[in-house]
DNA sequence: TGTCTTACCTATAACTAATAGGTATGGGCC
DNA sequence: GGCCCATACCTATTAGTTATAGGTAAGACA
């Protein structure tokens, strides 16, 4: 039931995602909901897009798993490094800048 | 020296143009350098993504083509269709869903 | 037993922006 | 004339991701 997105999507799971990990660590399942919940109901990323992006953030070093046993259930929590961190300072200031110079197209008024 | 963009694309393209081009008809090079400056510099789309998209949106029909000879050079004017107003109408909302969603994860303070 | 939710995973497809070229004309400069 | 820059068009290829569509398995619950 993931089936939000048509465009201007790219770079925007892993903004999300190296966001939501740098208030608290969190595991992919839980992201999924979580990113469904804070959006505001406007972004739906599916697991198929979640877990591939974690595992690529984690072999870049932008973030850190660790495996805990929860309920007998296994939960992999992710948290963010400061390599990551920095990415995210950089990935946020790309989109403030895209952000604003679409809203300054957008933003003219018809002449 | 068209270097701007790393992530936050996608669909970005396509919603500029439609948008430029429902204010008033521009030719390729004009609006590669509309989009530069009407951004406030903070885009920078390079003429080899621009034409593509030009070519695409005409050929699915929301932009209309009309050949000029102007100063002994040849340009392409390029005119939205009633189906690309239409098309920009879902885009930009689209976008403004988008958009909002990312701000609502951003913007939570952090815990 | 059967179904739902939780929780993880991956292979493939689909899309499209970015790169890196290329062609051709006109104007200005030496 | 020869040179360079700006104008104005073009395309083939690459790169990078998201989206799709699956699959596995355990626990809860009826």
């Amino acid at each position: 039931m993931a089936k939000t997105n048509a465009a201007f999507m790219s770079g925007v799971p892993e903004l999300l995602i190296l966001r939501l990990l740098s208030r608290e660590e969190m595991y992919g399942y839980q992201l999924v909901r979580a990113i469904r919940i804070v959006s505001g109901e406007a972004l739906d990323l599916a697991e198929g897009v979640v877990y591939p992006v974690l595992h690529s953030l984690e072999q870049r070093g932008l973030l850190k798993a660790k495996e805990k046993v929860f309920d007998g259930r296994n939960r992999i929590y992710y948290a963010v490094t400061a390599k990551g961190r920095k990415r995210l300072q950089e990935l946020t200031n790309d989109w403030q800048r895209i952000q604003q110079g679409i809203s300054n197209v957008l933003g003219e008024h018809h002449g």
